[in-house]
DNA sequence: CGCCGAGTTGAACTGAATCAAGAAACGTGG
DNA sequence: CCACGTTTCTTGATTCAGTTCAACTCGGCG
């Protein structure tokens, strides 16, 4: 799961149709209409594509690459969300309640994305039954994922926690950087680098 | 927020209209619909639900009372999600992916609510535009209430963790017992009791 | 009245944070 | 290709918030 398998250089057309078989069938008519309201972007490593403090309306669906989101927290950044290809990532609270981004918004490798804008995220919503099922299914997707973070964060130790990353997303620890990975679990970068040190296993 | 402010001897279609006001306008079709695929029940106080290991295709909403979703983990209770009056709530791994419930289903207190089936709900969402819409509203709020949770679980103190709580669901401590609250924050009850003595806080 | 569950208080313990110092890996320019 | 500075990661010593376990208080109710 969530091996780099998609080609950076498909088109538009293509990825949707990818979307339209990954997560919900749409409507030609949709189809189309989504592809009029779509950018295809391009960022290399380490680019910040939303700033803390921006209205961040736009939703992204990753081609290639990795995305991080995260915040600062007395100056520390605590990271938040990672997406990788094939999934929909944005700073949620800025983009579902129209408020200023908390959240920074980060490539964490050169990263080939789609960006939609809210306002025409909500039209195309509105006007297509089956993009609504497909955010309805990507929003579901999203929602399980934290609920499951949550029970992860919430009674399990510093290991257990490391060991279910490693369970449930295995590239994710070949592909992000070990300090963002410590914030991501709530726990510090030395306890995670103990942690991963099979001298200090129980 | 989250006051009972609903007559509990409503009609089911007078609850469909609170929830077409509430959430998303329905249209007369899906109202008419809707109303032929729910059941309006009541339980008592401390009645469970739905067990464990159950299969809980069972989609609720609340007219009036209060459910709490928890799970057992060595043998101590967790309480996972607490739900109030106009709100929806299920066991959300089971009815999403079904699969059998992780999680017990009980009332706090005496409670009336709307069960539709995971079938009947996602019949509707096929059939009408505007039910997708709801359930995709829902369901973003409920995916922002789990993201808010993450916050506060992930870096705050247990006093930090109340005090928050106190602040966004003010009723909560009101009508919920303490242990469950305290489970619900991540700590245990004897810290739960220390922070909300006086005598304790810095 | 006495029991029972819910909540409180106390003392000892512990997992993880913090602070501080090294080691390893990484990239960039000479 | 190597020397360098920078960033990333590791290791050690100390501290602390919150847990655990155990005893106790309080209020409701048969």
């Amino acid at each position: 799961m969530h091996i780099p398998n998609t080609d950076p250089d498909l088109t538009i057309e293509q990825i949707i149709d990818g979307i339209s078989n990954q997560y919900q069938s749409l409507s030609i008519d949709c189809k189309l209409d989504f592809g009029k309201n779509v950018t295809l972007k391009k960022v290399e490593k380490g680019r910040i594509i939303v700033k803390e403090g921006q209205y961040s309306d736009k939703l992204y669906f990753i081609v290639e690459g990795c995305i991080r989101v995260y915040y600062l927290k007395e100056g520390k950044e605590i990271s938040d969300w990672f997406a990788f290809e094939n999934e929909f990532v944005s700073s949620i609270n800025s983009f579902f309640l129209s408020i200023p981004s908390p959240h920074y918004v980060q490539a964490v490798e050169d990263t080939t994305f789609l960006e939609i804008t809210r306002e025409d995220a909500f039209k195309l919503m509105e006007t297509h039954h089956s993009f609504e099922s497909l955010a309805r299914k990507a929003i579901t997707q999203i929602m399980l994922q934290l609920q499951s973070r949550i029970v992860s964060l919430q009674f399990e130790t510093a290991q257990q926690k490391y060991d279910n990353l490693l369970l449930i997303r295995p590239d994710f620890v070949q592909r992000v950087p070990l300090s963002y990975i410590a914030s991501f679990l709530g726990i510090t970068m030395e306890t995670l680098s103990r942690i991963r040190n099979p001298k200090n296993r129980i």
